[in-house]
DNA sequence: ATTTAATTTTAGCCTAATCTAAAAAAAGTA
DNA sequence: TACTTTTTTTAGATTAGGCTAAAATTAAAT
C-alpha cells in the first residue's frame, strides 16, 4: 500500500497497455521492448511487483496484473491523461508535444491534486488522444470502436482516438488533415498494399498506409 | 549542463534558502538540519555539487553557490512558485496546502512548459506567500520588506509576505485574520516576551509572538 | 596551550534501478 | 526425439542516494 516509485509505475502502465492489447499474459521481452529496457532489468522489477502483489507472476510464465495492479494502474493513466487535457486545453500545446511532460506529471501523487485538476478541467472523459480518463474509482468510459483499417470500403465514421501518441504520427496526421472528431469516409481498398483511400470532412481525399489505417480508430456512422 | 535530479535540485534550492538568510557560506550542519538528512548524506552531496561546479566547496570550509549553482537554484525556485500559484489561482488550493505538492511538481523540467505556465498565470510576479518569482533569466523583483517583529509600536503597514510556510504556521495566521495584502498597525510592543498588539485591516485587534512576528514580513507606510 | 566539545568527513553498509554476460528454461525444428 | 534457437532468469557490477559509527578537523573552554 506504500508509495511506488516512478519506474514502478512505469512497468505497471507499460503492462496495463500491453495487455490492453488482447492476450491474457505479456511476456519479459514485450516490456522490455515497449519500455526500451534489458530483459533482465524487466525480470529483476517483475520480481518487486510480484512481491508487492501487484502482478500475478511465475517465472518463465509471463505476467498479468492483480486486481490491486489493475487499480494501481488506472490511476496513473487518470493521472496521465488529467494532465495532457491541461496541456493541451489549457496550456496551448498540441498533441504531439504532451508525451513526455505528461509522462513525468503523472507520478506525483497527490489525491487531492489529482481531483481539483478533474474538476478544473471540468471533468473531461477521454484525453487529446482521444483515449478514455478512468473515474477516481478506475472506471472507464468507453465508445464503441474500429480500427479505421477494419472498416470496409464505403462506409464512414467520425475519428475518436489514435493508438500512436510518437510525435511523428501525430504531426502527420495534422499534414493529411485527420483529427478527433473529424469525420472520415472510406472510399476505396488498395489490394495492393492495404492502403486506403479516404475523405475527411466530405472534402480533402487522402491515401493513408495499411500500417497508419491501424492506428486510428473511428466510430462508425449508422448505414 | 546536464539534468540534475531531484536530490541534487532540492539540496541547491536548500542551500541558496540559507544564503539568503544573509551569510556568505553555509555549514553542512544548516543543510542537513534544512532538509531533514544526515551530515553524512549532506558531505556526500556536497562533493558531487562541487564536482559539477554549482557550489564552492572546501572541506571543512562551509559552502556558496557558484554563479552557475546561484542561477540553476533561481530556475527551481521559479518553477516553484508558479506551481504554487497555479494551485492556488486556478485549482483553489489554500496557501497551507501547496508546499509538499510544489516541492514534487518543481522538479519536472520542460522549459516550454514553464514558460507556458507563466504566460498562462499571467506572469506573476509573487507567489502565495510573498515571495518573488524569478523570470527566465533568474531575476528577482523585489519589494522592500522589513520583519514586522522589527516594525516600531505606533507604524503601520502591509503585509506583503511571509518566511515560513509550514502548514501549522500559516493556518495559524488564517485564524487570527493574516493575509498577504492586509493593512497592520503595530500598536504596542510588550516588554516582557516581545509580543506584539497589532490592529489588523483597521479593525481587529490580536496579540502575536516574537517568533511569529519575525516570520511576517510587511512594507512600511510612509509616516 | 591543552584539553574538551562540536562539527564535518570518511568508511562501510544498504536499497533501488540499471547494465552485460552467463546459465537455465522453453520453444521450434529436423 | 534430439538438437538448435530464442527467451528468460541469474550472477556480478555500477551509480545514486541514503544510513550509522568512527576518525579527522575545527572551535570552545579551561
Ligand atoms: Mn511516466
Ligand atoms: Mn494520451
Ligand atoms: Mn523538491
Ligand atoms: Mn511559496
Amino acid at each position: 500500500m506504500k508509495k511506488l516509485s516512478p519506474a514502478e509505475e512505469n512497468y505497471l502502465k507499460a503492462i496495463y497497455h500491453l495487455l490492453e492489447e488482447g492476450l491474457e499474459k505479456v511476456s519479459t521481452n514485450e516490456i522490455a521492448s515497449l519500455i526500451q529496457t534489458s530483459a533482465a532489468s524487466v525480470s529483476d522489477m517483475l520480481k518487486k511487483l510480484a512481491e508487492k502483489e501487484l502482478i500475478h507472476y511465475k517465472k518463465y510464465q509471463g505476467v498479468s496484473l492483480t486486481e490491486l495492479g489493475d487499480k494501481t494502474a488506472l490511476h496513473i493513466i487518470r493521472r496521465n491523461r488529467l494532465w495532457e487535457v491541461f496541456l493541451v486545453e489549457k496550456l496551448k500545446f498540441s498533441w504531439d508535444e504532451i508525451d513526455t511532460i505528461a509522462e513525468e506529471l503523472e507520478h506525483v501523487n497527490a489525491p487531492l491534486l489529482v481531483r481539483r485538476l478533474d474538476e478544473y478541467l471540468g471533468f473531461p472523459k477521454f484525453d487529446p488522444h482521444g483515449d478514455p480518463i478512468p473515474d477516481e474509482f478506475g472506471e472507464l468510459s468507453s465508445k464503441p470502436r474500429i480500427a479505421l483499417g477494419d472498416v470496409p470500403a464505403g462506409q464512414s465514421g467520425k475519428i475518436v482516438a489514435v493508438n500512436n501518441s510518437s510525435a511523428a504520427f501525430l504531426k502527420y496526421l495534422d499534414k493529411v488533415g485527420v483529427y478527433i472528431g473529424a469525420k472520415v469516409a472510406v472510399l476505396d481498398r488498395i489490394e495492393f498494399d492495404g492502403s486506403l483511400e479516404l475523405l475527411i470532412d466530405g472534402q480533402k481525399k487522402v491515401f493513408v498506409s495499411k500500417e497508419v489505417s491501424a492506428n486510428i480508430q473511428v466510430m462508425l456512422h449508422p448505414s
